[in-house]
DNA sequence: GATGCTGGAGTAAGA
DNA sequence: CTCCAGCATC
């Protein structure tokens, strides 16, 4: 970047924006090269192609400060958008603290769907929505196309409705909307997939709602029917930037290439190599293509790792060469050596669990004259979710304190979205759908049929439910205990609906307040009587919902409550309520940790952005990973994926990665036996150490011979039979694999695993009493009431009574908690 | 209207 | 094997 580039940026800047430019730049001291390189190229289409853990949210927020430094463009007139919020938000914390000031919020630095909530808001009525719209979440979502199905008179087993949310959300990602689907895709959902989408959005404009998909694609929509909409966001924002750009969809693709075309000053962060959400619409292409797209496009490339040792890099390194059409970069790293990719073959999932507990606990208390490492510092990154019960099992069985990354978040669980949508009917009437959720819950006597008549009332006098529920009762078209707790419930709604707002206000043009945005705003009400947070709680105990759980003798109803109540409490960073329910997802990323440290558990998809001293990839093993799924639907695009992942998997660890697979599972309840991952043969030998399994002697796994026929087996692989060429793969001929197959065969492959704790397991039942007190480290104290086997009814003291195998529980007087 | 049973399905996950 | 959803029963 030439100081005259700059000089010219000057002629027509404000004094401001000058006196802004003339300071320092300290900030741009702690770059290499290429980040400083891709932080000054201010000017036209920026490719940042940026390797794992070479710092590329450091030069991307250290793009976004130099921007306003030299007065290119205040903050709101930068959009800033990525995938998700934890992303989002450590992109503004960066920023705040690099300016070391308060600066005015940027008020486009957001997710893709943040922006387009607030952009459609604006201009809902383009697309036949009111502003106050609601978003529905997947849940309301499907129960909707159910309706929509059942209308239809489908057979709804053979045609579910996953399946047709799945094509609708497919066609949504690619910007299609009912009228453009393409004739290739009429036969979808039994030849009634467009016209049930037709349906469907049908739907949604009446209930004034969109889904998720909805929010990106009304707006492509409204900026290609509206030129005139478009260029004022095109003037507006100056500069753009994306994070993660390899996860874009075509959607998002075509809103970006729309809003660039102003000022064409576009900067795309991404790295093709860690594409991993095709399954969801992404298309690798999108950054592939980019120099073509945007022409005159400058790409950077950051490929100085600074998170892994060399020996990770080049494992990573040699993995994901096997893939195709790559942008192609290669990570180096001026860290010292270290330790070797670690390899090791086990007999078994539950032997591999049991090795990786061990290796844990030993990591933690520093072994072979290594530091010792603490739990945060160790994660377990699985393909699949199913992967992970193996493991929690076995660390609640040692006692190995653990976490589990991405679980069903917090807003998903049944509470808060049921407290949810309490709030939904009051602050919006209309909402049908949060209706029906709360009508019965809790149980209110109003079963099908009672919700029959209210729908059917409600659509005979074309109002919403919470009106139409109202004329049945004062028809009498209900009777008994039902019609009572209706009336209650109705009646709560109005009132507490009536508090959301204050008395209401003489108008007073004179009084007007003024927004700048949207000029003057006539003050209709005072303020409420009481904060939106007491209303809330009002909400939840009128209504019985609280009661409905303090009532729950289920072990999960006090940690229900305790969700409610932090959800209430959550409330209090929001203006009122409705403001709450739009940005309920962004704050509600589940973190309740009590603390103490704990290894990680997470998938692979999961763990993209991450990083951990210590890396624990279990299950490599074909089929299982990569998966076959993958493979059977996607073939080879399907395995270059599964590279992919397998790349991000090894360039999260900074200092150990270990590796590791099973000659037998149990899937679905059968034992299985298969082959290590194909990965696994393209690792580069040089770089990895063949451990040796417990129970095994001499020299292993031989890696000789590793990294040969990769390249052969991926073309005649894609089959399921690729499991008879066991022999032509290296790995399997070694001395260790051979002792294990023979092993298989003393055993029988019917019941492989047992034996080798059988003595502990033995001790362990006859140790126990009935009436002992026991500890359990997932239901607490509780004392044995019955005993059948190894496996004991236990009374838990807050859980409940259960049926716990022997060896989850420790005597209270023997192990001390 | 709540409870219990049967049968079918079973990648990954964001807003 | 395990978790749902949908259905049949009390």
């Amino acid at each position: 970047m030439s100081d005259f580039d700059e000089m010219d940026a000057f002629e027509g800047a404000s004094l401001s924006a000058r006196a802004m430019a003339a300071r320092p730049q300290p900030y741009l001291d702690g770059l290499n090269p290429a980040q400083r390189a891709a932080v000054e190229q201010m000017d036209g289409p920026v490719l940042m192609l940026a390797g794992a853990g070479t710092g590329k949210t450091k030069a991307l927020t250290t793009r976004i400060v130099h921007l306003m430094q030299t007065g290119r463009a205040r903050p709101n007139e930068i959009l800033a958008v990525t995938f998700t919020n934890k992303a989002a938000r450590e992109m503004k914390n960066r920023v705040g603290s690099m300016l070391g000031q308060h600066v005015e919020g940027m008020p486009w630095l957001g997710t893709f769907h943040a922006i387009c909530v607030k952009l459609l808001r604006r201009h809902a009525e383009l697309v036949g929505l009111k502003s106050n719209f609601t978003i529905l979440d997947t849940d309301d979502q499907l129960r909707l196309l159910k309706q929509l199905i059942r209308a239809e008179d489908i057979d709804d087993k053979r045609w579910p409705a996953r399946m047709l949310s799945g094509i609708i959300d497919a066609w949504k990602n690619k910007a299609i909307t009912p009228d453009k689907v393409p004739v290739a895709d009429a036969g979808a959902y039994n030849h009634l997939g467009p016209k049930l989408y037709a349906a469907y959005q049908a739907r949604l404009t009446e209930l004034n709602a969109t889904d998720f998909g909805d929010l990106l694609l009304h707006m492509v929509t409204i900026f290609q029917n509206h030129p005139d909409v478009l260029e004022q966001y095109q003037r507006w924002f100056k500069y753009i930037l994306v994070d993660e750009y390899q996860d874009t969809n075509v959607a998002q693709y075509l809103w970006l290439r729309l809003l660039a075309q102003g000022h064409k000053n576009i900067c795309c962060v991404g790295d093709d190599d860690q594409s991993i959400y095709g399954w969801r619409g992404a298309e690798v292409g999108n950054i592939l293509r980019f120099e073509t797209d945007f022409p005159g496009a400058h790409v950077v490339k950051l490929e100085q790792n600074y998170r892994s040792t060399p020996h990770i890099l080049a494992a990573a390194s040699g993995v994901i060469a096997g893939n195709q059409g790559r942008l192609g970069k290669t990570l180096w790293t001026e860290r010292d050596e270290g330790e070797k990719v670690r390899l090791i073959g086990h007999w078994d999932g539950e032997e591999e669990a049991r090795w990786i507990g061990d290796e844990v606990e030993a990591m933690q208390r520093g072994t072979r004259g290594m530091e010792p490492v603490s739990l945060d510092h160790m994660a377990i990154l699985v393909r699949a979710s199913h992967q992970m019960r193996a493991f929690e099992d076995r660390f609640l069985t040692i006692g190995l304190p653990y976490r589990v990354i991405g679980g069903p978040r917090f807003y998903e669980r049944m509470e808060i979205r049921d407290a949810m949508a309490y709030f939904r009917v009051v602050t919006s009437p209309d909402d049908d759908l949060a209706f029906e959720r709360i009508v019965n819950t809790p149980k209110r006597g109003l079963g099908d049929k009672a919700q029959q008549k209210i729908q059917v009332t409600a659509r005979q006098h074309g109002v919403n439910l919470v009106d139409g529920a109202r004329i049945l009762l004062s028809e009498g078209g209900l009777t008994g205990k039902g019609a009572a707790q209706l009336r209650l419930l109705i009646d709560g709604i109005e009132r507490w609906n009536s508090k959301l707002r204050g008395p209401a206000m003489p108008v007073d043009v004179e009084n007007a307040v003024l927004d700048d945005e949207t000029g003057p705003v006539r003050q209709e009400y005072g303020p409420p009587e009481m904060s939106h947070m007491e209303l809330a709680e009002i909400i939840l105990d009128e209504s019985g919902y609280t009661g409905m759980w303090q009532n729950d003798k289920t072990p999960e109803a006090p940690g229900r409550l305790e969700n409610l109540k932090e959800l209430v409490k959550a409330l209090e960073q929001f203006e009122n309520l409705q403001g709450f329910l739009e940005h309920v997802s962004l704050i509600m990323d589940n973190e309740s940790d009590d603390g103490g440290a704990k290894v990680s558990i997470m998938t692979l998809h999961a763990a993209k952005g991450l990083e951990f001293p210590a890396v624990f990839l279990p299950g490599w093993e074909d089929g299982l990973f990569p998966s076959q799924r993958s493979m059977d639907e996607s073939g080879i695009k399907g395995l270059e994926e599964e590279r992919r992942l397998a790349y991000v998997g090894i360039t999260r660890a900074e200092a150990i990665c270990t590796i590791s697979f099973a000659a037998n599972r149990r899937v679905f309840g059968q034992w299985q036996s298969s082959m290590p991952s194909r990965f696994i043969d393209e690792l580069p030998e040089d770089h990895v150490e063949v451990l040796t399994p417990p129970g095994l002697y001499g020299g292993g796994f031989g890696a000789a011979g590793m990294a040969s026929s990769a390249s052969v087996r991926e073309q005649e692989m894609m089959g399921s039979n690729l499991h008879n060429k066991a022999a032509e793969a290296n790995v399997y001929n070694s001395p260790g694999w051979r002792r294990l197959q023979a092993r298989a065969g003393e055993r029988g492959i019917s019941q492989p695993a047992e034996s080798r704790n059988m003595t502990i397991d033995m001790n362990a039942v006859s140790s126990f009493m009935m009436g002992e007190r026991v500890f359990h480290q997932k239901f607490g104290y509780g004392a044995i009431i019955g005993i059948e086997g190894d496996k004991l009814e236990v009374e838990f003291e807050k859980a409940g009574t259960k049926k716990v195998v022997s060896r989850f529980l420790t005597g209270c007087d023997d192990v001390p908690f």
